[in-house]
RNA sequence: GCGGAGUUAGUCUAGCUCGGUAAGAUGUCAGCUUCCCAAGCUGAAGGCCGCGGGUUCAAAUCCCGCACUCCGCACCA
């Protein structure tokens, strides 16, 4: 199913909507999630927490979502997470500086350069606006974190536009407090800020979104002493490298030189475990190797994982080695230390992160598991059962005759251990339909027979097929079919 | 931010040319009936027609701004 399709489950089902969109000020790239996408949210978290965080052994943090100036001033975010900009005084169009000189004079200034190098490139190339030939303005920094004044005096701030930079800074006390040891992930899931020029397509272009991010602090000097590799020594990946895609397991990556080490191909290999859990099509993903131009400031090696949509390639997870970028910043910012002793020597620890954006990947997800079951004239979300907003609908299949409260009574004894969605009123196929697009896994049934021999029907969503157990089994087979893998 | 297309009940759409205070389908809720896959009947709720301003006795309809959504460009998780 495409986009549109999606879209409209999710604004007809209560996964997402737009964000206070009775009020016409409302700002775009500001989406809620209703209670469907909040409990597939949280579903998909826990997969995330045990196929990521556990397996590896990783600590968990909360940081703040709003973050001094000399954090940022370390990161490079002040002065790199901005581009240059110039407007039109004409027709008030705005365009990238960097760009639109080198596309009209072939000139290249980095886009960190200074303004007045800009400035000077326009004016000794009489650049004008591409579409109405008009004069620039001067140009100007956009950058794209969101600023805020703390207390009455408005101290600047700024909110986080990405999770990491609190686990880098809270790295040494974490270290010291927590038994460190390199190799060690430190991983946190929250909202962070981007003040997008032009945000787009609901959940794929948020400026405020959710981000599981991962940084494993490691010791450099022991990138292919990998312990756990064989764990996933045989996984397949497919990686585009240049323009070509290959598909090999993560020793053949490491051999051929594809991914530079064991430490970020154990990394990899692990992702794409986890992303085979969530239902996504692994066959149409890649991971691939950025060039140069396309890293972000920070990046010494970048693999960005996306999958292929109906709108194309989606961005999931940027993999980044960061190598001691971070840390050394912080520490020549803060003077703090931030070595650590591995092997009785000290050693500024680099960083590989896995920077997974939520958001995008409950699309990809929801658009996966969403079918047209023409000959049942239904539409299916085929989500994994632990994945499921809604493990379980307890239907009576009529009112009267005391199955209504036979059925309350079943309701009760399972809505706290599974989501149980407790119905009684309709035609029960409509019931079923209604379940279908929520992805309920399955459907239980009270009808006449119940009140005889305690027994249920049990309906399974994807095949339509039905059973009938015992009330007893209830439990035990919830239990066993909705658990995670 | 630019260019293009849109915005009328939860959803899809009619009405707009030719101003006269909103229509249908579907969905939702309640009841009756049937009793295992969107059946039927009865009834109800649900819309300041995206927002603001203007023209007019009167605006969903005409005019002007703005916002949002979608498609392209650029940027990114």
């Amino acid at each position: 199913m495409n986009y549109e399709d999606v879209m409209k489950l999710a604004l007809e089902r209560g996964f997402y909507f737009p964000s206070c969109e009775v009020y016409a000020d409302a700002q775009a790239g500001f989406w809620e999630y209703g209670p469907s996408g909040v409990s597939l949210k949280n579903k998909f978290l826990e997969l995330w927490r045990r196929e990521l965080i556990r397996r590896d052994g990783m600590m968990e943090i909360d940081g703040s979502q709003i973050m001094s100036k000399s954090v940022f001033e370390a990161s490079g975010h002040l002065g790199n997470f901005a581009d240059p900009i110039i407007k039109c005084t004409k027709c008030k169009s705005t365009f990238r500086a960097d760009r639109t000189i080198s596309e009209i004079s072939k000139i290249e200034i980095p886009e960190s350069a200074d303004l007045e190098e800009f400035d000077n490139a326009i004016l000794q190339n009489n650049i004008k606006c591409p579409k109405c030939k008009g004069d620039f303005e001067n140009t100007r920094k956009f950058n794209m974190m969101f600023k805020v004044g703390i207390g009455p005096e408005e101290e600047p701030a700024y909110l986080r536009p990405e999770t990491c930079q609190s686990i880098f800074v809270d790295f040494p006390r974490l270290f010291k407090t927590m038994r460190g040891k390199l190799p060690m992930g430190i991983a946190q899931v929250g909202k962070s800020f981007r003040n997008e020029i032009s945000p787009r397509q609901s959940l794929l272009r948020l400026r405020e979104f959710y981000q599981a991010e991962i940084e494993v602090f490691c010791n450099p000097a022991k990138l292919d002493n990998v312990e756990k590799f064989s764990e996933i020594a045989d996984t397949v990946l497919r990686i585009q490298n240049d323009s070509e895609l290959v598909s090999m397991t993560c020793k053949e990556a490491v051999e051929s030189g594809v991914i530079p080490n064991k430490f970020v191909a154990y990394y990899l290999g692990i992702l794409i475990e986890f992303y085979e859990k969530t239902g996504i099509d692994v066959t149409k993903s890649r991971f691939r190797k950025l060039g140069d131009k396309e890293k972000a400031f920070y990046a010494q090696v970048a693999f960005d994982f996306e999958v292929e949509t109906t709108i194309g390639w989606l961005e999931l997870v940027a993999c980044n080695y960061r190598s001691d970028y971070d840390l050394s910043s912080h520490a020549n910012k803060s003077k703090e230390k931030f070595e650590v002793v591995d092997d009785e020597q000290k050693v500024l620890p680099h960083v590989f992160e896995i920077s997974m954006g939520i958001d995008r990947s409950l699309y990809t997800i929801l658009e996966y598991s969403l079918k047209d079951d023409k000959e049942h004239e239904r539409i299916v979300l085929s989500l994994r059962p632990y994945l499921s907003p809604v493990h379980v609908g307890i239907l009576s299949l009529v009112k009267k005759d005391g199955l209504k409260e036979k059925t309350d009574e079943i309701y009760l004894q399972i809505k706290r251990k599974y989501d149980a969605f407790l119905d009684h009123s309709g035609a029960i196929g409509r019931r079923y339909r209604r379940l279908d697009e929520i992805g309920a896994p399955f459907a239980i049934t009270v009808d006449h027979q119940t009140l005889q021999d305690q027994t249920v029907t049990i309906r399974k969503r994807d095949s339509m097929e039905q059973n009938r157990i015992k009330i007893s089994e209830i439990n035990s087979i919830l239990s066993e079919f909705t658990a995670y893998p």
